[in-house]
DNA sequence: CAAAATTAAATTGTGTACAATTCAATTTTC
DNA sequence: GAAAATTGAATTGTACACAATTTAATTTTG
């Protein structure tokens, strides 16, 4: 087995970019075994956490709130409405629109989806000050990387 | 436009999770314009790292470093296998594995690649302090996950 | 040593992600 | 006010993720 030096900088264990994915992962994975009762997969949970916020957005809406495009979300919400959670209909204002509604059955899911996050916080083992402090350091990332997205002048 | 009121735990920006998958993504699609002279996504191109700090590895071997498992894997090699990247030929010692072997192009791509890091560092606007504490914060997090999938006892 | 158990990849099926294109509806501009 | 530009979803195509199953090779056991 050769091992080739490979400079400090690209070894994988150096990578902030690694350390994010695969924490992004493990904690995706973590949700899964507290969403399946629910019927949800994780990213249909982040989609119900905003509509149980602020029903009636659109495809569009959702898709800026969750920083995801309509590629992503149509198929979702599809599945999301054949699991009778929500509904989808054109707009009347401009039917280009299609407006994202929850159901009684979605709107009532919340009661069980309530009890979501306390569980995961303790599987975290952080306290609330960790948390909080993690996941604002990783929004500021997040915004600082949509602002300069190239560094390029126009 | 009716607005429900949702309990301040399942607010969307309240989520650590959603802040790390929302960074994830993020990150991964500033990688993506740099990456794609190279001719390789982000899992490929994190791929690519293990194979360039250690050549040889098994399927097996490389889902351990990366987390990813022969679902992912498999399909991804095969790729790089097209690209002319590596080889993948099963083990005569143990024919039930696969070793990846870089090829003299695979190996010559990480003059290339050597420049991706500087130029995300410079991206990330992080100081060298700062990305590895947040690195490590959430090394830390994706250990701690995994040690404790679910808490039950055996 | 042969049957049973285990292991490593591959395969299958579902569900994201995201670029690029298409299509229809609305705005803008001339 | 009609042609041109823009906008919002949907669609298409590629590439992950990951659960579950399958297949083949190796170990373990009786």
């Amino acid at each position: 087995m050769k091992r080739l030096p490979s400079p400090q900088h690209l070894l994988l264990d150096q990578q902030l970019c690694f350390a994010l994915y695969a924490a992004s992962r493990s904690v995706t994975g973590l949700y899964r075994p507290l969403l399946e009762p629910l019927g949800l997969t994780y990213p249909q949970y982040l989609a119900m956490l905003v509509l149980w916020e602020q029903d009636g957005l659109t495809v569009r809406e959702l898709g800026q709130r969750l920083q995801l495009d309509s590629g992503t979300l149509t198929p979702l919400l599809k599945r999301l409405q054949a699991a009778g959670l929500v509904t989808r209909q054109r707009r009347l204002e401009d039917e280009r629109e299609v407006e994202i509604r929850l159901t009684d059955a979605g709107l009532s899911l919340r009661e069980q989806a309530s009890a979501v996050p306390a569980c995961m916080a303790q599987r975290l083992q952080l306290s609330i000050d960790q948390m909080q402090s993690l996941r604002d350091e990783l929004k500021r990332l997040t915004r600082q990387l949509q602002l300069s997205p190239s560094e390029d002048s126009p």
